[in-house]
DNA sequence: CGGATGTGTTGGCCTGGCCAACATAGCGAG
DNA sequence: CTCGCTATGTTGGCCAGGCCAACACATCCG
């Protein structure tokens, strides 16, 4: 029994029986899907063992506030794509731990800018790391090839601004 | 004002700033994410407009059952890595709309035998339909020759047995 | 025979994503 | 200048999909 009772279940898998029906297996949809349920699978175990509690969220705050400076809340949100609400208690996390810093806009009352603290730019670093070593797990059964051609692929598919 | 409010909230999209983090953009499970709230949100728009109130995990049973017949529920979770809990639950709105019928298997007392319904299967090619044009839809911005390179990636990327 | 393993069911939890409503601040057109 | 529209941060809630634990049995195997 590990040490943990609450470790991060790391997907068990019990329901790794055969393929799926044909009509699952070929449809871009589920493979999606199933790859999603591989990634955050892996994103959770590495977040839970090495992540000291913070979250995919909390990473991508860290993320856009250490690329781009300070910001306000919703061009947080925008950044990010995380919706206001979440953007609120997320940081609101980070901020009792010391990883950012809200201040009220002296131009804008209205609004909160936030920074990211010396401390918040060690522990992203030190996530960044971590979320690499996930990415290479992650991406384990592709060659180095069709990784970069997977990537592109996936970006043309979000990132068609139609 | 759609005349169903309760219409399903097709990606409003709000958050449609610009890039995201360099950090997230190159990351594989950043992309995987974004693809993956696409697809559901396609399917979840499909499922609300033409699925008749059913949803995936009723859609992936009735295709187990109609491609590999009767089964019991244990196998059917199996087939379709829907948990044995969560099998119950679909089988019995399947079941209500008359598309499966449960039946204890006489061999076994414990085992439910569960067979798609003539209606069933009419549904379920009804249902194909919607999801294939949901298919292209969401494959959209790549063209034939990537779609099937991506597919073959993603399955290469999720079927890896390891 | 007796323990291990399989089965269906209930009830619960969590994450990520989303929305509505509110109070209030800024902005822009008249 | 004022009235209305929009933006902002916050609270509180909903949902789907995915998981797990526990229970009551049945079946199987040593």
């Amino acid at each position: 029994m590990p040490h943990n009772c609450y470790a991060w279940r790391v997907p068990t898998n019990h329901h790794d029986g055969g393929p799926a029906p044909t009509r699952l297996e070929g449809r871009a949809t589920w493979l999606v899907s199933r790859a999603y349920t591989r990634s955050s699978g892996l994103l959770n175990a590495g977040f839970e063992s090495h992540g000291g509690g913070l979250r995919g969220y909390h990473y991508r705050l860290l993320a856009a506030l250490e690329e781009w400076g300070p910001a306000s809340q919703a061009d947080l949100g925008r950044m990010t794509r995380i919706d206001r609400s979440d953007v609120t208690a997320a940081l609101t996390e980070l901020e009792s731990r010391h990883l950012v810093e809200r201040s009220a806009d002296p131009a804008h009352k209205r609004r909160n800018i936030v920074t990211i603290t010396a401390e918040g730019v060690e522990r992203l670093l030190e996530l960044d790391k971590v979320i690499d070593g996930i990415q290479d797990e992650f991406l384990a059964p592709l060659t180095a090839a069709q990784r970069r051609q997977f990537i592109t692929l996936v970006s043309r598919l979000v990132n068609a601004q139609r």
